[in-house]
DNA sequence: GCGACAG
DNA sequence: ATCTTGTCGC
């Protein structure tokens, strides 16, 4: 799948990329019960952030296994800067989501969707770039107020922000720190939660993101020497 | 002016 | 994200 994009050439010109693409997010979804793959997307970073990697594995929502996978080496082509974070990692997912075999039924994104400043966090512009149901999940919240959710797994508490519920605070594992999940695209907040829990059997992120995040270190080991 | 601030 | 020793806990 192959997506045209150019990276914006300041922050004014990003935020307003985001209000563009902002209404086309499918708030609806309620997006595939039972999900025959599900994708994990994450980026390392290197070189003092002049080098990056970005991976997505593909993996069979039942058992978990890694069915195909694409990484790709590049170069950041947006700084850091909280709310505009896409920019910095899209451009190479997109590169390595064009590297899959296998199209995935669900993106899970390293980052937020809804829960940010403008609605439009990388899981919403991924899922809105690719037409595929997308959701985020946080390690550390960007925006929102919140309470400690219960202390088992599954237990989860709102995460509110301007007066409207954006995500969830989920615990994942039996008294571990919760994650934020929210809603990229074609999804509901309830359907989101129920396939985080189902890729996070044994530990605190997505089995999906763990397989991702381990091949785009490994590059990037790869790609210093 | 002083914090807060996905990865 | 990444830089990093020791240290607490199972």
């Amino acid at each position: 799948m192959r997506v045209g994009h150019e990276p914006p050439g300041s922050v004014a010109e990003a935020m307003a990329v985001q209000d563009r693409l902002r209404p086309l997010v499918d708030l609806v979804g309620p997006g595939p019960d039972t999900p025959a793959t599900v994708a994990g997307l994450d980026v390392a970073y290197a070189e003092g952030d002049d080098l990056l990697a970005a991976a997505v594995t593909v993996l069979d929502a039942g058992t978990l296994a890694v069915l195909d996978s694409a990484v790709r080496v590049g170069r950041p082509t947006f700084g850091y800067v909280p709310g505009l974070f896409a920019f910095r990692e899209l451009p190479a997912l997109l590169d390595a989501l064009d590297g899959l075999t296998v199209r995935p039924e669900l993106l899970i994104c390293d980052g937020h969707g809804l829960a940010h400043p403008r609605r439009f966090g990388l899981a919403c512009h991924l899922g809105v770039l690719t037409g595929l149901p997308a959701i985020g999940v946080g390690k550390t919240r960007l925006v929102g107020e919140w309470t400690p959710p219960g202390p088992a797994r599954g237990d989860g508490s709102p995460l509110r922000d301007g007066g409207e519920v954006v995500g969830r605070v989920l615990r994942t594992r039996d008294g571990v720190r919760p994650v934020f999940v929210s809603v990229g695209h074609r999804m509901s907040l309830d359907n989101a939660c129920a396939q985080v829990l189902a890729v996070t059997p044994r530990f605190r992120l997505p089995e999906s993101t763990r397989t991702a995040d381990r091949l785009c270190r490994d590059a990037l080991t790869a790609a210093r020497r």
